[in-house]
DNA sequence: ATAAAATTTGAACCTTGAGTCAAATTTATT
DNA sequence: AATAAATTTGACTCAAGGTTCAAATTTTAT
């Protein structure tokens, strides 16, 4: 156990102070997405996890890190959905309800958000942010320029249908209720549903 | 011009008073579209309009009046629109497709922004603005069961529905730039027709 | 059991920005 | 031109909340 330990030890400490950041900006994020960015405290973000302010600073550099790592997270989700499903496209189409129907579910099954504040972050933080999100929405046009060569989506600006669903995304975002009655499978399958016949070709 | 004036005056007085007023909130609305309410402070809406902070408070009690009264002025359009174009409903589908396209309108056209910041308005006036958001919500839900029940909007959650189109109304307030190349008809030509074929019955 | 390292805290500090107010300035009235 | 009313300002107060840090506490290793 000792030569064992002696090596995974720190590792373990490195993964509880990991696990604990983590929550830090989890916890944080749903409280953004909620409230705002703004009209969430240090205290708030604290008490929810049962720390004390200053002890928030020992796994982050202050405030506006966690705007940005919440970001982070909300982009790396989807980057990981992308990857995962570019395997099994039939049509551009096909594969933009794959990945619709995926977005829908970060959002009502996993505790990911869309954050909107991006105005509260400064410089440099700020134009990662809007990179990270400017190269998904390429990606997502992308998308549907091949459906529309392949004919299976509908001719028109390949912004403007992105623009759209991903507005429904966004707004979803905003009044989706963990609690609530609708359940995350049905507006998925609604939401494809209304994607698909928006812009089938 | 004496005995005229003597009545004219005040009332010209007022007009003056109003003019600027509503003046301050829709420079403000823009400003807390484009940064977000608390990225705005009261010194910028007063440089933008050539004044001082402390002017600002001749025409407003406090700066969560002017964020009350941006949602106030953004619902008093809608219900504008929705009120104008009641007479001529040849169907639900109808009906909604010239709301829509009346509503695109005015966020891209006229200086009418939907404002997202309810949470930092305190109780009294979030109730309100909650309250009137809802009556819009409710009214659109309304036309689009009747446009079910007329067979011109295709079954399922009619909530749903509606919150997937409002959600593009929102994001498109988001992203819409006045300056941009893309032309406000152009964007509600696109709108409509995607609201269109993803509703229809 | 003890020392070292990791974690958390209380109590301050500091900055930002909202709101106030008496005085100055501008505009209208006679 | 003089006066009154309306409008704007500069200088200030004040509170909220983010940030810091030395000390206290807890956890881990020997």
């Amino acid at each position: 156990m000792s030569t064992q330990s002696a090596i995974k030890a720190p590792f373990d400490r490195d993964r509880q102070y990991a696990a604990k950041r983590r929550a830090v900006i989890l916890s944080a994020a749903s409280a953004f997405r909620r409230r705002g960015y703004h009209n969430t405290s240090m205290v708030d973000i604290a008490k929810t996890l049962g720390l004390t302010k200053a002890a928030l600073y020992y796994y982050v550099k202050n405030k506006e890190e966690i705007l940005y790592e919440s970001h982070i997270m909300a982009y790396d989700s989807m980057d990981e959905v992308l990857k995962r499903k570019r395997a099994d496209s039939q049509s551009g189409l096909n594969y933009l309800e794959k990945l619709f129907r995926e977005f829908v579910g970060l959002l009502t099954q996993s505790g990911v958000s869309l954050l909107t504040d991006v105005d509260s972050l400064s410089g440099e933080w700020k134009e990662k942010v809007l990179s990270r999100r400017n190269k998904i929405e390429r990606r997502i046009v992308r998308i549907v320029k091949d459906g529309q060569a392949d004919g299976s989506i509908r001719a028109g600006d390949p912004r403007l249908h992105v623009f759209f669903f991903m507005g429904a995304l966004n707004w979803l975002n905003a009044w989706f209720d963990t609690e609530g009655r609708l359940k995350g499978e049905d507006i998925a399958d609604h939401f494809v549903a209304q994607l698909r016949s928006g812009i089938i070709g």
